[in-house]
DNA sequence: CTGTTAGCGCGTTCAG
DNA sequence: CTGAACGCGCTAACAG
């Protein structure tokens, strides 16, 4: 029909047809069927943001980013949760190419490559948010972790700390080894011998973190600061210490990756390092839409955006006895300890 | 093709075929168009869920709720975000009737039923979530909003407060309304004349609930305590205390609407109406999947379910000064002041 | 500038 | 039980 040109181009059509045509599905109420003219142009104007774990609010962040680069565009955006789990990932991708979305924006839940090559199967573009992947050919949008980490942790020893204690994330995640390369750094720089780290792997949730930091308070020496690899951690980290009678920052420092939202931490006293959450969002989107448009080069593009080390009241010098005395003299069994995990 | 009724029924179709037909389709990476199904089949298998902030934990708990009981029957979800603007409602309404939802889930931006109107034009079956509507007929599911401010204020009351504000969302929200009456009822219930009566309409967000509770402040006599009506809206009063120097609950007791997720706040510790929003959102999605199967009657059902007062550390008796003076006599200009907003 | 023809990838219907 | 024809609502590619 005219109708069509009339609703897409409005090139081509005479301003008296066109108008004949806006009157008619004005008092009709015709709303085009999009499910059709997808079928038809092969493209649904649709792009999907996998991430792991929507209830925290750094990737909720990101996902506003990504929401208004797309919508900026007449682009709509499906949002996939799939709870760090690979198995939930893949399903999700599943379902989302026979939906036949244009692209898929994925924050993996490993970094293993397989879901990439999935969608590459599927001639599916994709943009990979916030963790490295193994050898992928696609574009990424991160922050520098390990450099965040570096900065954290400098802050920490300059603080005068020298048992600092790493709580990670899933080994098999980009964000948790960056981190603790970076966290290595520091100590490197400090000439703090490799006996003093303390590394112990494990998720990025709460309960995980409150568990690492049992184990992190049993070690003798007891560390005099925490470094943790993401929010949900610090929070569990926290709810350990204060059940272990512990003060911070008087008797525990502890340095944070990934800022919580202002108002939602009623006493917001974290030293945290800040990511552009949604920067990293919105940039992410911008690249999948250029590549979209077909004015991407052929060639897999990476942005690496800069993060940025706040200081608040969670961190300070530790007790005196705690400076000096490891510093001096490391037991034996500590080099052995959770390092590692 | 056969190939159809393979992946479909499986009823009708020999073994042998059916075998040659999978072994195709794994060979293939072959995955149907769901596009064009949709076309055919006239239904998408999807379902809308409309909320007014994304970023309130609240509401994401009910997006987990809706989510989990849709996929569970292989429906997809599309959230969107209005903003509590009426205005993104419709436009997001009209996107999702192009592109054929099988229904909606709504948390109204506002108690108007244009929004209704339109889906109910275009045959769309839609459940309301949270809030009421003036003169709808859809499936409902919220918490009682009346008895839950009933329950804080009645407890602030039973501490002895006699000077409650009650900061409010937007005047065109039942559940503001709603609440307000709630702790109208309160007062009536303790005998507290209509003078003493202090509320303050704003919106359900942390920056109005910092710049009603500055109002507040300025009020003489001051109030006693504080009910807000939802989250946000605390944390912005929370933050306006601090500022001016006062303690929670020595100096001020506040109770909340609505909780905040443990983990969130380092320090949990406020008194709140705490609502099931998981099983809101379930149990709507469960409504709308009944209706969508055909086994739901024509009438219009509505749900409300229980909300539950939990005190903590935020409410106290009041200051001995304060609790008695205002009881015995009310300065005229009270009555005056700041009332029906 | 406008009308016509064809087909996107499925499911439904009706013959075989 | 299986295959062939038809159409969902739209747009690409041609005629006119």
């Amino acid at each position: 029909m005219t109708v069509s040109r009339v609703i897409n181009d409005s090139r081509h059509t005479s301003p008296e047809t066109r108008e004949r045509v806006n009157r008619a599905i004005a008092e009709l109420g015709y709303m085009p069927n999009v499910l059709a003219r997808q079928l038809r142009s092969k493209t649904t104007k649709t792009i999907a943001l996998v991430l792991t774990d929507i209830a925290n609010p750094f990737f909720t962040t990101i996902a506003r980013g990504v929401e208004d680069a797309a919508r900026a565009r007449g682009y709509a955006v499906m949002f996939c949760n799939t709870d760090e789990s690979e198995a939930e990932e893949l399903e999700y991708l599943r379902v989302l190419i026979q939906r036949q979305v244009d692209g898929v924006l994925l924050v993996p839940a490993t970094d293993s490559s397989v879901s990439l090559k999935l969608l590459a199967e599927h001639g599916l573009p994709a943009v990979v948010l916030d963790r490295r992947v193994r050898s992928a050919e696609v574009d990424e949008v991160r922050t520098d972790s390990e450099f965040g980490a570096l900065l954290a942790v400098r802050h920490l020893i300059e603080l005068g700390h020298r048992r600092v204690v790493v709580l990670a994330g899933p080994e098999t995640v980009s964000t948790s080894t960056d981190r603790v390369a970076g966290y290595r750094r520091a100590l490197e720089e400090a000439d703090i011998g490799p006996e003093s780290e303390q590394v112990i792997f494990g998720e990025y949730n709460e309960a995980s973190g409150y568990e690492m930091t049992r184990r992190a308070l049993v070690a003798r020496p007891q560390p005099t600061a925490i470094f943790a690899c993401n929010n949900f951690i610090a929070i569990g980290a926290i709810q350990a210490l204060r059940e272990s009678g512990m003060v911070v920052p008087a008797d525990m420092s502890i340095a944070v990756f990934d800022d919580l939202p202002q108002g939602w931490v009623l006493d917001p006293f974290m030293t945290v390092v800040a990511q552009p959450a949604y920067e990293i969002g919105r940039q992410a989107a911008e690249l999948m839409l250029e590549r979209l448009a077909g004015h991407a080069p052929a060639d897999p593009r990476t942005i690496v955006l800069p993060c940025q080390l706040i200081t608040r009241r969670s961190t300070a010098p530790p007790r005196r006895e705690a400076t000096i005395e490891p510093a001096i003299k490391v037991p034996a069994q500590w080099a052995q300890t959770e390092s590692h995990a």
